[in-house]
DNA sequence: GTGCTTGTTTTCGCCTCTGAACTAAGATGA
DNA sequence: TCATCTTAGTTCAGAGGCGAAAACAAGCAC
């Protein structure tokens, strides 16, 4: 029942280029011979379409490997200069812009703070289009250079060209973001949810990498998920999936600030489990996690039987190979706690699915959102590069 | 990151063949000009495929319309007759074995009575296979006619070729169906979860019908879901996702029976309604769940209350676009109380995906799983028509 | 230098799609 | 009755794509 899609004789070529490129990328220095190998792509093909990105200057000649007795490999490689993606991190108390090379080597990076409460769009929106520009102007690169600009934002992002943002906790409700920004800007625009932007970069460049099936979950001052199925985040419907932390763990429970009762954010999000233990915060709530964690509280033990139910039910549920917990709370619950949460997961799950799952940790730190906002545009660029070029020059 | 799959000319062929036989088949009696405007192929394409699949006798004519002023329009369909596929039902009561022809009409059926805690796997496998030989020859169909048989069990169907059950209701654990099945057929075999074969006939004909991103859940003894994502049944990694029924959503609530506490199946599921409602069944499950909701009790009223909590946690994980209520209990809860399930399953999930559901009652009876069942031959049929034949005959 | 090995490019044949010209089959009206 | 119009479906030539195999390139060993 998957929508039909006809396909002619050119798409075949479009596609076959995108395998060869992404082989290109996750791999690194590679042969024109090894690409046959891993891309199942003939010789000729290869050599022809190779031929053909050398040309764009869309990949670049990386040395050479001597083999015993033979003619030596020519190592290729994707052109980290031959382009350029902006990753933006729109959160409670900043806004981020950063200029990633195709490697996703940060080249520069500017953050604006931004007063609590005071979300104007208008000034959130200036702060990312002044920020691509001193990003740029630091790092030297054209704006010709730049294939796209990806911005992860807090809240609900409706599909479609306008970008239109739900934010509760941002006192947005219809915000058209992707709007406000084309007015000032002609570079491609991705526009989507901070957990998912998250969520992608763990997948592509931390701890998910490889995983097909996964789930990365954002433990923070919000909750939420990346549900990743056959390799891509899935986005349900309206592009809302994933939205984890408002599912229910304690039918008719504690009150969550969405107005709903029993989710699993108003157990294991920061101001729940402080609120649980408490502490009436000074304001730094890393410090304050660090106190709760220390003490002998029952918090503790209870967070961890929470977070347990909620990673089971996603095991129930997902059935995934992989769980990286990541979000600055789920990093510091894990450093010390992740064999209690594997046990709370175990005990609140079916046994197939809970053996086929591991749970992980996030190796990326706080930048994950900008960077993986910025993979919005590599994505873009591996699955259809002439395609991205032509948008970002025209 | 989808895999790298590398396309020949070939493939293309192949996939446009599919293309065009899914919209001959669920369109109906359709031209040959109606097929270019839906398929998005040339006339020219259109025309040499659908000689060769009449060729094959694969299609057939279905008469002509009259146009005002030109040539007649040639309808076109796919031959109800071309295969058979055998869909099959392993129940906790009974083995049902039904012959469907390509339209999904059923041409024959037959049940065998499994005594209760007497589910021996290889008397299941042996009333199987005479059920085949059976609906065949009361069909007057030949072995070589059957394109695949479909097999929906209850647990959870490891993935891979020996078809390993494991059914903690149904004493089974490690069994291989498939296996056992092989021995006594060389006809291509699919064994999936019966809730899941459910959801694949709800989805392709019921009141899933053109949903792309749907859950379909059932309702009975059991209680799980079939999560569809792009038009296709989403498995997992180890093809168990869709344990609804085992989320929590009373961190350790109610005990259920596959040994952990506060699961949905624990509070919606048949016997926890009647244990809730403090009925003790004389056996007819059905009569004693008319009394209970004919009955002014309270548990109706919080059986709805736990049900739209469990919706409401697909709706903001999930997000789909149709939520579909399937079982002989979902149905029956249903028929009275759709309207407070909804207002339930609002008050439990966010605003924004909640607007983009719609939830519908099941209009399939309880022959679903086995016509589901026998879909799972149909879609390998429609995906590579020729491929399926090939392995049909061999 | 001559043979051997391995990597890369070129040549050639086959396949698929599409646009355009062409054929088929009925309606219409003088 | 028959020329003309309209719409449906078929055929053909051309372009683009892939793979097998032959050809070419570039080292090593003796």
């Amino acid at each position: 029942m998957a929508r039909p899609q006809r396909r002619t004789v050119r798409d075949i070529r479009r596609g076959n280029r995108a395998v060869l490129l992404r082989a290109l990328y996750f791999s690194g220095p590679t042969s024109r011979n090894d690409l046959t190998a891993r891309t199942g792509l003939s010789a000729a093909t290869v050599s022809t379409m190779t031929a053909d990105l050398l040309g764009e200057n869309i990949v670049v000649e990386a040395g050479q490997v001597e083999s015993d007795g033979g003619r030596p490999r020519v190592l290729l490689r994707v052109n980290p200069e031959y382009g350029f993606a902006v990753g933006v991190d729109v959160a409670e108390t900043h806004v981020r812009v950063g200029l990633f090379d195709l490697e996703m080597t940060e080249r520069a990076k500017v953050d604006y703070m931004l007063r609590p409460a005071r979300h104007d769009p208008e000034l959130v929106a200036r702060h990312i289009l002044s920020g691509v520009e001193v990003v740029l102007s630091d790092a030297g690169v054209a704006p010709e250079q730049v294939l796209g600009i990806g911005v992860g934002v807090p809240g609900i992002v409706e599909p479609g060209a306008d970008g239109v943002i739900h934010a509760k906790t941002f006192g947005w409700d219809g915000v058209p973001l992707g709007a406000l920004l084309r007015r000032g800007t002609s570079l491609p625009l991705y526009v989507d949810n901070g957990a998912k932007t998250m969520g992608q970069a763990e997948l592509w460049f931390g701890s998910g990498r490889g995983a097909s099936e996964a789930v990365i979950v954002l433990l923070g001052v919000g909750v939420g998920a990346t549900i990743v199925a056959d390799g891509t985040t899935f986005r349900g419907v309206s592009s809302s999936a994933g939205e984890w932390g408002h599912t229910k763990i304690v039918a008719n429970g504690r009150p969550c600030r969405c107005g709903g009762r029993g989710c699993l954010e108003a157990y294991v999000g920061i101001e729940a489990i402080l609120d649980r233990a408490g502490v009436t915060s000074q304001g730094d709530w890393e410090e304050d996690l660090a106190g709760v964690l220390a003490s002998e509280s029952p918090v503790v033990e209870e967070t961890v039987t929470y977070l347990g139910v909620g990673l089971a039910n996603l095991v129930n549920l997902i059935n995934p190979e992989k769980i990286v917990i990541g979000g600055w709370v789920g990093v510091r619950l894990g450093e010390s706690l992740l064999p209690g949460i594997r046990r709370a997961t175990a005990a609140n799950s079916l046994a197939e699915p809970y053996a086929a799952t591991s749970i992980v940790l996030g190796r990326l730190g706080p930048d994950a959102v900008a960077l993986g906002a910025a993979t919005l545009v590599l994505e873009e660029f591996l699955n259809a590069p002439q395609v991205a070029r032509i948008t970002a020059a025209g």
